[in-house]
DNA sequence: ACCTGAACACCGTTCAAGT
DNA sequence: ACCTGAACACCGTTCAAGT
């Protein structure tokens, strides 16, 4: 809660509003609330952002723009690796994101973004239809994985896969229940990202093999 | 707009909740709103129902509850690829649904759900561990491609992909351009769905043979 | 048991008035 | 140019009072 000794502009105001959804979640984030952060009504903050939609497309921008890009000297394959993992590593920071993200149309950093993926993706030697799928398929896996992951750790903390699991009938859901538990005893091993990843690469590598 | 001749009942306020999130999004679904459908005022539907966010969770549950199982009399490969395009389906129908659905925990339809897709998986001969990989592989893939048909073809239907590619930067972002060209010459080749849903498939299948 | 009006504590946003 | 108070048109939800 910082005293107002600067003047506002947008990206103090955007910084605040990334930081305050990111601890409080984006359903608390509210005009007001935000002003308050900077002791002043809401209605200053309109002086720099068209609307509450227009700050929420400056955050998802925000958000976007921390993405590390990899190096354009290196081969397609850990290009689109490195990439693929920084956005993930990104995106678990700011649980809000990734609904923000797919509801909104992209922004200058996103272009960014989509540019590094599709850059290397096309000096892999692919047809265009080969191309697309495997760019689709890459940011599927990204955010749906990303999702998956944000859903679990974040969810009703109180409540662990195994009471869940306790509460379904053993007769009707037996492998729900198998699921679970399986979760339960291997919360810390995380390869599913990676190995899934790599499928997807792999189908790609073949796919311009047999180009 | 139905005239209120039978008493209001949760299976009612539930259906035509999720007609009117169909029709109109979920942003402007109010109980003020949704109780007009029945002509009352909104204090009514609280009978019924906890809160909104126990209405919405019902709203996810009848959405789920309207997807097709496979028989399970069919091997595992159709039963998996069967449910995975009734669920992609179901959810294009209510373009709000993945986005409510993913931030939810799962009632008895989405067990149920679960409990059809692991059940054929089950019986492919998987590890514990390569099961559970293949399983969110899955998911991540019906819900990121639903996600992402939903976005190009939801968001403001006036701008076409070539309008955004004309404003781009033709230096910056040849790749953007030329994939957003593909997408306006390829409005109607919506492969990629099976494409990726066989890859994975196959991935699963070849984990099988080698365990 | 089911219904419902009034009221409370919030929202986003407009507008007119200030410096 | 930037700021801001009051006001408007909404929210979800509680509570007390009705049948």
């Amino acid at each position: 809660m910082p005293r107002r000794s600067q003047p506002l502009n947008r990206a103090r105001i955007v910084q605040a509003a990334v930081e305050l959804a990111d601890a409080e979640g984006i359903e608390s984030l509210s005009m007001r609330t935000l002003a308050k952060h900077f002791r002043t009504g809401a209605m200053s903050l309109y002086n720099h952002v068209d609307n509450k939609d227009d700050l929420i497309d400056h955050m998802v921008e925000h958000v976007a723009g921390n993405i590390e890009l990899p190096a354009t000297t290196i081969p397609w394959r850990p290009a689109v690796r490195s990439l693929a993992t920084s956005t993930r590593d990104t995106l678990l920071r700011h649980p809000w994101a990734p609904d923000a993200w797919s509801a909104r149309l992209p922004g200058p950093q996103r272009w960014r973004l989509m540019e590094a993926m599709l850059a290397p993706l096309a000096t892999a030697g692919l047809t265009d239809h080969d191309a697309d799928l495997g760019f689709h398929a890459l940011i599927n896996h990204v955010f749906g994985w990303t999702r998956q992951h944000l859903a679990f750790t974040t969810a009703d903390a109180t409540t662990t896969p195994h009471d869940v699991a306790a509460n379904l009938d053993a007769d009707e859901f037996p492998n729900v229940i198998a699921h679970l538990e399986y979760h339960e005893a291997n919360h810390h091993t995380d390869d599913a990202f990676d190995f899934v990843l790599d499928l997807l690469l792999d189908a790609i590598d073949h796919m311009a093999r047999a180009t």
